[in-house]
DNA sequence: ATAAAGCCTGTAGCTACTACAGGGTCAAGT
DNA sequence: ACTTGACCCTGTAGTAGCTACAGGCTTTAT
């Protein structure tokens, strides 16, 4: 019993991670995730670690890592040789650019709703907003 | 004195912008810029409306506005039959898109945050980061 | 006369996917 | 045995909003 590997395809991987089908090919275009073996018809065979493997990737696009922070992180795990630290600095690296995001972000929000508390909002063609952003200077 | 139009070439629109070459044939080839007229030898031939219509263009990329909608901004403008309450709408529901995306960036920055400050930074390859990003669990 | 700077078109690349087209494979039902 | 439908395969093209060439013409300055 133990010991038995059950493979799977492609379709149940995509159902149990949520990542679709065509995703997964992808992630193995691009290398993050690894050629499986493949069936005498070609089919794709997974296995409970690639299972694992997509997850991880699945949840490091939830946190907003690019694929190439996630190729980084993942050449440490592969190597087996990743230290904490190192993959602190790159989580607490990335923390600061989407913070720095939440920052512009609420400039912006705070430019859109300015120019917006400016009109009437009644129905005649003649609109602060437009005067704003028809305005000279660069 | 008046009335004399001085007409100007794509890389001074640039500058005078800071909206790059590239990106105003873009524009063109997209249709939120007019074709300009051209010159005996196809250079283009901007004037100041060329020079404000891209600037409203940029300010609303700014303001974080999709092509999709300064097109729509610009196609009120052109039929000159908008309406500030439709301008405010539209910038009122890109403010909410923009509150949004402010809120699931904060979210993203505590979980972040969160698993960064598990680790103990030292240089040791067993790391808390790693280790929840591969639990299992979909 | 020539060299540099500027302009032209058109295509390919970027991110991270998604959506086909056109085909092969497999298991179940008749 | 045969057909149907679900599943899988590869490869290409599309998405947004640009950017970066390649290869060639024009204008300007020396």
């Amino acid at each position: 019993m133990a010991g038995t590997i059950r493979e799977f395809r492609i379709g149940e991987l995509s159902k149990r991670t949520g990542v679709n089908i065509e995703t997964i090919r992808y992630y193995e275009k691009i290398g993050v995730m690894p050629n499986p073996p493949r069936t005498p018809a070609g089919y794709r065979g997974y296995r409970e670690i690639h299972l694992n493997r997509l997850r991880f990737i699945r949840r490091c696009r939830q946190l907003g890592f690019s694929m190439n922070e996630i190729h980084a992180l993942l050449t440490l795990v592969d190597a087996n040789r990743y230290s904490c630290s190192e993959v602190q600095a790159l989580t607490l690296r990335h923390a600061e650019m989407v913070s720095n995001k939440i920052r512009d972000l609420k400039q912006l929000e705070n430019g859109l709703r300015g120019i917006a508390s400016q009109c009437t909002g009644e129905q005649v063609p003649d609109c602060p907003i437009i005067d704003t952003l028809l305005e000279p200077g660069k």
